[in-house]
DNA sequence: ATTAAAATTAGAATAATTCCATTTTTCTTG
DNA sequence: CAAGAAAAATGGAATTATTCTAATTTTAAT
């Protein structure tokens, strides 16, 4: 018997974090699982859009709180230009090329994901961090 | 022989960074410099005010992008809220509070920031990086 | 089936920032 | 020092992403 198509895993996957998991929630969280990139707000309404055309920016805003809070995505903003959604939950960098403005995860050693959750000093208490850079990606060389 | 007032020095910082040391800009990067915390536009606009009435807020944000632009000043941004300028140019971390609001400079190990600027794979380039954390600061304890 | 709670919706409102056209200031050169 | 050109500053309008609001629909629980 073959895994059932992604749709009842997204529905698991909401449950699981004690999310609702209503036809714009899912169809939200799959716009944003559709591709590896780390889309807008504007660009994860118009992908919901083309499965479900009558969901509503403003529900899409909704949901990507919803999905924010519970963990599921993460935001991640650069500068001051729309917010970004990425659904990878390991411990990872953003990198954002400031040519083709493209962001890719980065992976992160253990080690260094270790290091800089120690360089907390004391009396500071957080479960995450944010680790971006800025620059350019060049594939060809 | 005392050294000159700060306002000598910032006009001179602004020179060595190419940048013409307008009375605006002075006094923009002055209000920066106030205080160790890390304020809006908005708030430099306020502070800039007491020392230079006429400025308008579109000089403070066209200020603010000229120190940006010159590395004078770091803008730094968490979650969509306005950005926050910081004049410590040297490789750190942020920390907000989410209780209190605050923003906190958090140095980092040179190792660290070694680390940190070799994890990135090759093909990536980049010569900064921001690290923020966002958790609660609690000094009684 | 009924009710209450949660979610969705459209559109208005907001807030931060950017843009624009004009004026002022500064710099350069004669 | 005067004149012209370039850079910077200005006020206000415009933009953009996001949030809010009030009403409707859906869902879950009795």
């Amino acid at each position: 018997m073959k895994a059932k198509p992604a749709k009842e895993d997204i529905k698991n996957t909401l449950k699981n974090s004690g999310v609702r998991p209503t036809r714009q929630r899912v169809t939200v969280y799959e716009s944003i699982l559709l591709k590896r990139d780390h889309p807008t707000a504007d660009e994860i309404f118009t992908r919901a859009r083309k499965k479900l055309p009558s969901i509503s920016f403003a529900t899409v805003y909704n949901c990507l709180e919803t999905l924010t809070q519970s963990s599921l995505v993460k935001q991640i903003v650069f500068d001051r230009s729309s917010a970004r959604y990425c659904p990878n939950l390991s411990p990872h960098a953003h990198f954002k090329c400031s040519e083709s403005g493209k962001i890719f995860d980065l992976e992160l050693d253990k080690s260094l994901v270790d290091s800089i959750k120690q360089s907390l000093p004391d009396h500071y208490s957080s479960d995450n961090f944010e680790l971006t850079f800025t620059g350019t990606f060049n594939s060809s060389n």
